[in-house]
DNA sequence: GAGTTTGAAACT
DNA sequence: CAGTTTCAAACTC
């Protein structure tokens, strides 16, 4: 079990603290990986957000995985640290399982040339497994347990963090460059790989991120920092790729915190950053920004029932802490396991993505054998205060797509998948690197399996970088390896022509291949979508348990954050089915398209808001999108400074309802009509009475449901509590329970009591106050007699039997 | 449950 | 942009 130590806060800097997307995957041996020069990225696609900047580290067991690993950013001996603007750094550390061997080249900590802003070469990983990164002294290195000093525990190996200041760029020249290596940020060209840990400008105001973090290999996500030339928004990832040694072969865990960070020159057009193409797109938005934690991870192993991601509770509301990676033994290398994990809490989305890599020589696809699929992961979200597990949702059977959604949140992810063809071609890519001294750089290794990419479409923020492949486009919007066929959402190049409206999906939808042969294009899938796919196993994790549970898992207790407000009393309640008759449930008098869902359980008739309709669903977004961009946005949002935390984005138009009633937008929202409203005779302000007053009652009522179902809950538990201490005696035996004697004849028997005893009381024309009480009374009785009964029964038993 | 009211969405 | 229509939810009985 992998766990993130509380410190794990500490772990990291604060900028990357502030990471909004953090995935952590762990996949096959570096083998495996596809070289990112000879992955078919497609062309850069113009992001409006800064240069993601990225921190990998990586582990290799062995030296000579260390030095595949190192591939992505440095050679075994280059503890070299140069620092390219934009680039990203990945930090790569060899570290054995075992001590290592004076043989084996590991990096050292050669001191600190850099200032704060460069590290040359301040990590060191020790004999002991442990990666030791300080920007400030090399003398941490030596310190494992220096103060300042934090570190993170993963399958006894450490990695050990110093705190670092904020501006921390890292970069690990190839002194011995490999073919292959992956291209340098800035540079492409270049085969010194350079990864780049960004100061996050500690921006206080984060605004909402729509950003999608959908990176499964590091080369992609390396190839969308380097190749973004939008730099309106900064964006910070953290990958932390950890190699080690497995019996069956090297493992890689790699931590990716991605952070897009509030430029200061952020125009409302940057607001808009989604993903594709397996990058990174942040995104702003005014509003808090909900961090995205994606955690994916492969293994080689199936052994992943005991993997836990617990989160240690958080610094600070907008800190996110990480982050653990399930180890993976190498006993089942040929299963794969798909587990999506997304976790919601606060302003925080966590993706834990967790597939095992098939085995080299088999190269099956993650979705291969979901059957066989047993992924447990817990993830523990350290909130603030206290810590929430959230609930994975692997979704094997869906081939091509995989789901994840944020219970209760209106957050979605979908996973893309690589429809995986051929294992032949996954198998050369996986074994063709056995030679470490040929291993090809690579910072982030591909999956064998398939390229995945959870895309979180946050609903308040249009997706304009984002640029889903049309159902009929050729466009170049499919990345794949000379191993794998891979694909991605993300379109090689801009699509203007669709991109103004697709990419203001709406909330909840997502990008996915499109079904149908060829797998060819991609449908715009909404969160709904999950619930119209095959539902397999469902794991809701708790901390203490790994154990599987039910499919209703699916309603986590996850809570988000939306426009830095609370949702847990919306978001996280079902949805209301609708009614729809007339609009197929195609325009925004539904409320299930409106919120980006499929209808699901609803009593709408001739729907067209389901997966059957995806083309004429796509048509309907894409007109309302026409007529009103921000159609899909949240209609509460932040209002401007000074004004109240939350009203309407386009205020109401109520005429005669006063807004005081549910048809009023703002007063179905709780909140007070605006500036902004057009209503009349409003009277949902502050001071008005008659508000006051429904609010009263308002509260009032709820009161009464809350007493209701808390003295239902006690009943009930009371009830239970009584047959549990009335059984010892029955059950000690192995008898049956109690209630076995509460048979229909008896259960009639008491009922006839019951009336009878209110047919006493109406004869006697006792007070109903009274009656209830003596039918009370009488239920009390028959209890008692059937509980004795019972015991009895069972005493008899255990003497004649 | 049927009918009415209401205001947002859609349409012109 | 304004007026009208459509629509589904909210509300009333």
């Amino acid at each position: 079990m992998d766990i993130v130590s509380p410190e794990l806060n500490s772990l990291l800097p604060d900028e990357i603290m502030d990471t909004e997307v953090i995935v952590i995957e762990e996949e096959l041996p570096a083998e495996a990986s596809v070289p990112l020069a000879q992955v078919e990225l497609p062309a850069p696609v113009p992001m409006e957000t800064e240069v993601p900047e990225i921190v990998s580290l990586s582990a290799a067991g062995t030296p000579t995985q260390r030095t595949q690993a190192l591939t992505t950013s440095t050679s075994t001996d280059s503890s070299q640290c140069s620092m390219g603007s934009g680039a990203q750094l990945l930090l790569t550390a060899s570290v054995a399982p075992r001590p290592p061997t004076p043989a084996a080249p590991k990096p050292t900590s050669p001191g600190v040339s850099g200032g704060l802003q460069r590290l040359t070469g301040p990590f060191a990983i020790q004999g002991n497994h442990q990666i030791i990164l300080n920007k400030v002294s090399a003398t941490a290195s030596s310190e494992e347990k220096s103060p300042g000093t934090h570190m993170l525990k993963q399958e006894g190996q450490k990695l050990v963090v110093t705190a670092m200041g904020k501006p921390i760029v890292l970069t690990l020249p190839h002194t011995s460059p490999k073919p292959g290596s992956t291209q340098t940020a800035g540079d492409a060209k270049a085969q010194t790989q350079q990864f780049k840990v960004v100061t996050i400008g500690g921006r206080p105001d984060l605004k909402p991120m729509v950003g999608v973090q959908a990176v499964s290999t590091a080369s992609q996500l390396l190839g969308s920092s380097q190749h973004s030339p939008l730099q309106a928004q900064q964006l910070k990832t953290v990958q932390i790729t950890k190699k080690t040694q497995a019996s069956s072969g090297p493992m890689i865990t790699k931590f990716i915190i991605t952070k897009p960070l509030n430029s200061k020159g952020v125009s409302a057009q940057t607001s808009v950053s989604p993903v594709i193409t397996g990058r990174v797109i942040p995104q702003n938005t005014p509003g808090t920004p909900p961090r995205t934690i994606a955690i994916s991870e492969t293994s080689a192993a199936q052994t992943v029932s005991s993997s836990k991601v617990p989160i240690s509770p958080l610094k600070s509301p907008s800190k996110l802490t990480v982050v653990s990676v399930a180890s993976q033994s190498p006993s089942s290398p040929q299963k794969s396991v798909a587990l999506p994990i997304n976790v919601a809490l606060g302003q925080q989305i966590l993706a834990v993505q967790q597939s095992t890599a098939t085995s080299p020589a088999k190269g099956v696809s993650n979705t291969s054998t979901p059957q066989t699929m047993k992924p447990v992961q817990t993830v523990a979200v350290g909130g603030v205060g206290t810590p929430q597990f959230k609930t994975i949702f692997p979704l094997p059977t869906s081939p091509n797509v995989q789901q994840i959604q944020v219970p209760g949140s209106r957050f979605h992810y979908v996973r893309l998948v690589t429809a995986t063809t051929g294992s032949g071609a996954t198998a050369s890519a996986s074994t063709s690197t056995n030679s470490p001294a040929i291993q090809p750089a690579k910072p982030m290794v591909v999956n064998t399996a398939a390229v995945r990419m959870s895309v979180p479409i946050v609903p308040a923020q249009p997706m304009k970088q984002v640029v889903p492949k049309p159902l009929t486009s050729s466009a170049p919007q499919v990345a794949t390896s000379s191993q794998t066929q891979q694909r991605l959402i993300m379109p090689a190049t801009p699509l203007p022509q669709i991109q103004p409206n697709l990419t203001k999906l709406p909330p909840g939808t997502v990008l996915a291949p499109a079904p149908g042969p060829g797998n060819v294009g991609y449908a715009v899938l909404p969160a709904q979508y999950v619930t119209q796919l095959p539902q397999t196993t469902f794991v809701t994790l708790a901390s203490s348990s790994s154990s599987f549970s039910t499919p209703t898992g699916i309603q986590s207790q996850a809570r988000l954050s939306l426009n830095g407000l609370s949702t847990s009393d919306s978001s996280s309640r079902p949805r209301k089915p609708c009614n729809c008759t007339k609009s197929q449930c195609l325009k925004l008098y539904c409320d299930c398209f409106a919120n980006g869902e499929f209808c699901n359980n609803c009593n709408c008739t001739n729907c067209f808001n389901n997966l059957e309709h995806e083309t004429e669903r796509l048509k309907a977004i894409k007109a309302c999108l026409d007529r009103n961009p921000e159609a899909f946005k949240p209609k509460i949002g932040k209002g401007k400074e000074g004004e109240s935390d939350r009203r309407h984005s386009k205020g109401c138009n109520c005429k005669r309802s006063g807004c005081l009633k549910n048809y009023c937008e703002c007063y179905e929202a709780k909140i007070m009509c605006s500036s902004i409203c057009k209503c009349v005779g409003c009277k949902n302000f502050e001071e008005s009475p008659e508000r006051k007053t429904l609010m009263h009652l308002a509260d009032a009522a709820e009161v009464r449901v809350q007493q209701q179902t808390a003295a239902k809950t006690k009943l009930s538990s009371q009830i239970s509590d009584l047959l549990t201490r009335t059984m010892p005696a029955i059950t000690s035996g192995g008898g049956k329970l109690p209630y076995t004697f509460v048979t229909k004849e008896v259960a009639e028997a008491t009922c006839d009591c019951l009336m009878e005893q209110a047919e006493q009381a109406e004869l006697t024309d006792q007070p109903q106050a009274v009656a209830e009480r003596m039918i009370l009374e009488e239920f009390g009785q028959c209890l008692m007699k059937i509980i004795s009964s019972a015991g009895q029964a069972k005493a008899d038993c255990s003497i004649n039997c």
